[in-house]
DNA sequence: CGTCTTTGACCGGCGC
DNA sequence: GCGCCGGTCAAAGACG
């Protein structure tokens, strides 16, 4: 790992550090993150766990995230190797160069992401007494780069919805992903010459929000934050009769349409481990709704997903199992 | 005319 | 209390 990336993982490390500044700082992430390290064959995808590989031709990668309460973790970078750290080699995949045509940027929690956010967070955890804090190490495709993430189980006033962000390789600013969107803002972003804007799910009883902004380090790459889901389908897309996704999938339409979503962009994908209720159970839901799509000709040659618990995925029997099929499990 | 974008004003939370 | 900042509102304008 060259200096930068230590740099950056210093600083993702700190308390007071988002993974927003880390962007910020000029980390390289299309370098550090090839999009080639996660593509071979074998890697368990998310979509894989979500019994939807039908859709994608190609395998997805999985994380692993140990997501652990503060009092059992240590603030270091410290991991313990999994079956699939092992079927991800760094040093083989760190020799494969990045696809010429495409780059990739590694994603994380929208919370990691935003500053603000990320601030809020420690504020409340900081201020509240009542706040039990829970800290969430979030690796980011480098078995030794996390993000300390906190979660709270806490009578906070304000209570958000559970939120999925992802970062776009593209040109354009607001990506089409099936649904209708009103813009209903825009604001300057700090230390940042792009704004940053807000939109609003156009249907009535919909109140899924999300947020475009690009990344002030590398202007080429849109960071894209969904808040909430959506509680209708996708008014531009209609499912297949062949193609019918498991329940899950199903039963909790996505904030975004993978057949929509430009094919020569490479999206990453986190998940906000700050939802109100906390749940993982709730993430899923919500990571599941990717399943709700139509076809896979168009879609993106690598995708890497990123959930705040994404060990659990694997391991968790207990939480998903109505979600993950056989294969998944047992690639 | 309906829908969407633009943009300044406003609000609430937080740090100092 | 004040100022900063993120997020939202809403009027006005653009567009098909």
């Amino acid at each position: 790992m060259d200096e930068k990336k230590r740099e950056v993982i210093k600083m993702i490390k700190a308390d007071n550090t988002s993974f927003s500044e880390a962007i910020s700082s000029g980390f390289p992430f299309s370098s550090a993150f090839d999009s080639s390290e996660f593509g071979e064959k074998g890697s368990l995808g998310f979509m894989d766990l979500l019994g939807v590989t039908d859709y994608f031709p190609t395998p997805i990668s999985m994380f692993d995230f140990p997501a652990l309460a503060s009092s059992n973790i240590p603030t270091s970078t410290t991991t313990a190797t999994t079956k699939k750290e092992a079927m991800v080699s760094t040093d083989a995949l760190s020799n494969q160069p990045a696809t010429p045509n495409t780059s990739s940027i590694s994603s994380a929690s929208s919370e990691a992401l935003n500053e603000e956010q990320t601030k809020t967070a420690a504020r409340a955890t900081k201020g509240q007494k009542q706040t039990v804090s829970l800290t969430i190490f979030l690796r980011i495709q480098r078995p030794t780069l996390y993000i300390r993430l906190k979660a709270k189980k806490t009578n906070q006033k304000k209570q958000r919805e559970p939120r999925f962000a992802f970062m776009t390789k593209s040109e354009v600013d607001h990506l089409e992903d099936g649904y209708r969107w009103r813009k209903y803002g825009q604001k300057a972003v700090k230390n940042s010459p792009f704004p940053r804007s807000y939109y609003r799910c156009t249907s009535a009883s919909c109140n899924v929000k999300k947020r475009v902004e690009r990344s002030f380090s590398d202007p080429s790459v849109v960071v894209t934050t969904y808040e909430g889901q959506h509680t209708h389908p996708s008014p531009l897309i209609s499912r297949p009769a062949h193609a019918a996704p498991p329940p899950a999938a199903a039963a909790f339409p996505m904030p975004f349409q993978r057949s929509q979503l430009l094919p020569h962009h490479h999206y990453h994908f986190a998940h906000d481990v700050l939802s109100s209720n906390n749940s993982n159970f709730g993430n899923y839901d919500t990571l599941s709704n990717i399943g709700s799509t139509t076809n896979s000709a168009n879609f993106l040659h690598e995708r890497r997903f990123c959930t705040p618990s994404g060990s659990a995925l694997i391991t968790d029997h207990g939480l998903l199992q109505d979600i993950v099929t056989s294969n998944m499990l047992n690639p």
